[in-house]
DNA sequence: GCGGTATACTCATTGAGTGAGTAGGACAAA
DNA sequence: TTTGTCCTACTCACTCAATGAGTATACCGC
């Protein structure tokens, strides 16, 4: 399993680092203090939590109420966390839309932390980023001319990414 | 069923708007010349095709040859046309990758016919566009300054859309 | 006459995602 | 007091796109 994929895991893993929970109260804090960045239905939500548990990154245990329906407490295992931190320090690759979410969803979790932990993530993107801009510039000098909508689509590409490196910019100073 | 979902289903209308065809070729087309921008798996194309078929978008006839194995040439039926022309004059909706991936595929087909028509297509998108940029605009004025990451998403879309419009330029000057 | 490649299509399975359902408690109005 | 509706908490059956492997034949060179 690819840490680059796009999947709601993480920030799962990320609000369980801050405390142990369960399903509804996960859902409900992902819906509100994440608004705009993730949208998952309950049912998904319990979905990838069972995933989660099935490979060995939280594990939940029932607590017997008087007599309301019993419910799992959640918490990471040492697996768990060790998943989330290394994902939390990994730089996105650079897809826009990979960055707009994951990104985002990294520096969230930096700011619970720590304010200094945030800036450094700005840096070490940007850095990234910016490998994947020349990247990109190499691949599109190799493409013929004849080829329109590819240099087209690539050019599109480079701009998205180029803008993407001055939002990092606005990043820094919004968060000073 | 909105028009706007990101569907193979367009570019495949499309070249069967040209001539009619068969499955195998369909695809092999598809992976040729809209390289870059659409890739199906050959099973997947057929999926496609099969429910184009249900729904009555296009019509396949059986060919028997001497010994080989029966081939099905498809043709778009009139409902079929009709669907992809309207498609075809519609400015995609405002999201990046729809853009690339729904603007490009519009104006390969407009290339194939009239240069005059790709010039309009650039045009028209680019006021859909310009509305995406003001409705965006709004949305991140009646944000709170409070909701950071919220507000920084938006930047970023707003940088993203900003940087579309741009690149619509690029494609004016590329076609001339 | 044998292997390799191009043509042309089918099918079983996976896996993300959805929507409706279940079930008890709280709290307020009628 | 009973009716209704909202909140907490979770489950389940199903859909639908997508994949990968499989099937079948023709043609071409060696």
């Amino acid at each position: 399993m690819r840490a680059s994929d796009i999947s709601p895991e993480y920030p799962l893993l990320g609000l369980l680092s801050q405390a142990p929970s369960h399903g509804y109260e996960l859902h409900r804090r992902l819906e509100e203090e994440l608004q705009g960045i993730w949208s998952l239905s309950q049912s998904q939500c319990y979905n990838i939590l069972k995933r989660l548990e099935a490979q060995g990154d939280i594990r939940g245990e029932v607590q017997q109420q008087k007599a309301a329906p019993a419910k799992r407490l959640l918490a990471l295992t040492p697996a768990g966390r060790k998943r989330f931190e290394s994902w939390h320090y990994e730089p996105t690759p650079g897809s826009v839309r990979a960055i707009r979410i994951e990104f985002l969803t990294r520096l969230y979790f930096a700011r619970t932390q720590d304010g200094q932990f945030a800036q450094e993530l700005i840096e070490e993107q940007k850095h990234s980023l910016m490998k994947d801009v020349q990247r990109m510039q190499q691949i599109y000098d190799e493409t013929p001319g004849s080829q329109l909508l590819n240099r087209l689509s690539l050019q599109l590409r480079n701009r998205q990414l180029q803008s993407c490196l001055a939002w990092l910019e606005d990043c820094r100073s919004s968060l000073e």
